[in-house]
DNA sequence: AATATTTACGCAAACGATGTCGGGAATTAT
DNA sequence: ATAATTCCCGACATCGTTTGCGTAAATATT
């Protein structure tokens, strides 16, 4: 089965011209008298004529559209930032292939290969959580393949960047527990390798250090799946509960990790605050919803999106090397709700 | 700033050959010598090339890509069922483009026009609540284009069609609403221009009848836009909350309808099973998280996309018309949790 | 030795669209 | 009446790849 469109070549055989001139007539060329300009659009027009992309593509060696590299679409911050993506790229006339490498670093070397050679213009990345050998993306972007990280940025690359203030962020989340009366408070976080982990880590450790808040290397765990797998947060989780350092609070670092946490109590029956308070990065629609309702550290994904995108057209657009690179750094919000509410002190009896 | 890639002519030009014998030799053809083949396939290897598929698409006239349209990314039925096509797809050899009409119908025709003129083989098409005039797909359809329906479907084109039987799932979860001792039970449903919309409050009727229960013309609703706007979800709460009929429980017939339902109820503290109960079509994966923990159906959003991205690829493998379709319905499921439970009989003071 | 066959490669066309060049016809200038 | 200038349009090459056809040289057959 095979759907043909119609060519320039049909268009002028029909009106008996030449390719040349309907080519021509087409794009309103002061080469073309109006009678014939007029036959040719109103042919065309009736036709429903597009011109092949694909043709195109090939002779101008750009395909008009900018790839997506994302670890999961079925992901509440991605399918947000992909729509700010998509916003700016519908409105400058680019296409968006989406993929997903599932924190897969073979998924990933494999959807960049995909990318490349589907000659997109640019990529848009933010690398999986696997990841630590990043010659792929360099050797395309050293090839001159526009790239802009998002997210979780490469830090080898030297290009546009696009992040959350995740020390910010995380310092905020974590003071909040402190203010709140938690004293012994443990960080999941995501893969050790991310930027963002680092960040959110270091955040959370400064937030620690500035309230003179006893510090245990321990209460800083990581999944390696940044909680896309629930057996890595159910291991961490059971490791904290049974440590003799038990803490009362915890901060997650990812939007998986902090739903798996509130899956994991509400199985084991951890009652979230009092037995253990909750903060955790999401960008769920209605962590309101939830019970307790979640506190939650919220990027701005759609505006990361958005950003990202406005950066990578205007590398490809720029006619020279670009070699002045911006790192977009936005704030992130925090939402408190009942899961981080202020701990309730034991009654004596 | 641009990307080039290495082509047959830079390898034919370094190795002092043809263009044609560099093709044959990497495509192993038996009329080039062992020795130029492997000197071809070292350097090629060496260099990283890569076909063109631009190239390969303008003269194969296929892309080896299929479009899927659906209302919105962000949403955990169409997510996953694009996990489903991508996991078809990808190990198929095809990529997947993706496109969102946002429930509007000139979005939905100008991707359609998109997807279309940037040569996707075939398209998965989820139409929007607000399209009644499908002249464009039809038109698309009619001039060889396959296309398969999954959930949304278009009627007036026969072709393969994947959905879940919407009937039963709609009769089964009144069914439980009415065993669990709800009387007054009111259908808030998608547009009603969406045959998914049609069967399920045609499923929601007869379960009302088979019961003897008494109904209302009034207590089913409608949300134009599939309750992607809180407004709609909202006005419609406020109608039934005033009527006389007031309900004292709810089916609701999309994702988004049944979480703004419950947005709605904890805002105006209706509470949740107690003064309403509520079940709802949804996918998101933690229903159970929910205050109350959410009664849903479920669809098999993977398996369909799966389903349906098969059937294209069939569709657009076959040599000849396609004239035998299939209609694959799976079931639903519906698990019953909190926001549905047994109704407590108030007691006389 | 003369002819037939095989081997190993190059040439050129094709896919759809665009842009450069060039040329014939009509009009205007000399 | 001739030269110059417009005006309109067609031929051709190009992008990267594949493929049918042609062919020189090498080998095989008689």
């Amino acid at each position: 089965m095979k759907f043909e469109a119609i060519t320039i070549k049909d268009i002028a055989k029909t009106l008996g011209l030449s390719t040349s001139t309907v080519s021509r007539a087409l794009r309103d060329s002061y080469e073309i008298s109006p009678e014939t300009k007029a036959r040719v659009i109103e042919y065309a027009r009736e036709m429903n004529y597009r011109p092949n992309p694909i043709a195109l593509s090939l002779k101008e060696k750009r395909s008009s559209s900018i790839g997506v590299l994302v670890s999961e679409i079925a992901n509440s911050f991605f399918s947000q930032a992909i729509n700010g993506i998509e916003s700016v790229a519908q409105q400058k006339g680019y296409n968006v292939v989406i993929a997903q490498s599932k924190e897969d670093f073979n998924r990933e070397v494999s959807a960049l290969q995909y990318l490349a050679s589907r000659s997109v213009d640019g990529i848009l990345l933010s690398v999986s959580s696997e990841t630590s050998d990043f010659s792929t993306i360099n050797g395309l972007y050293s090839k001159g393949m526009p790239v802009v990280c998002f997210d979780r940025v490469v830090e080898s690359i030297e290009t546009h960047k696009v992040i959350v203030d995740n020390f910010m962020a995380a310092y905020n989340a974590t003071n909040h527990l402190i203010k709140n009366g938690y004293k012994k408070i443990a960080c999941i976080s995501n893969a050790a390798l991310l930027t963002i982990s680092r960040e959110r880590v270091e955040g959370y450790k400064k937030a620690m250090a500035d309230k003179k808040m006893p510090f245990d290397e321990k209460s800083v765990c990581y999944c390696p799946h940044g909680g896309l797998i629930y057996e890595e947060v159910e291991d961490v989780m059971n490791q904290l509960i049974k440590s003799k350092n038990k803490p009362d609070a915890v901060i997650a670092c990812s939007d998986k990790i902090t739903t798996n946490i509130m899956r994991y109590c509400k199985q084991k029956k951890v009652l979230i605050p009092d037995k253990l308070a909750l903060i955790g990065f999401s960008n769920l629609d209605f962590t309101e919803l939830l019970s307790p309702s979640l506190s939650v550290v919220r990027q701005p994904a759609f505006d990361m999106g958005k950003k990202a995108a406005e950066l990578i057209i205007t590398m490809i657009e720029s006619k020279r090397p670009v070699l002045d690179f911006e790192t977009v750094i936005l704030p992130a919000e925090i939402m408190q709700r009942a899961s981080s509410e202020k701990k309730k002190i034991a009654k004596p009896l």
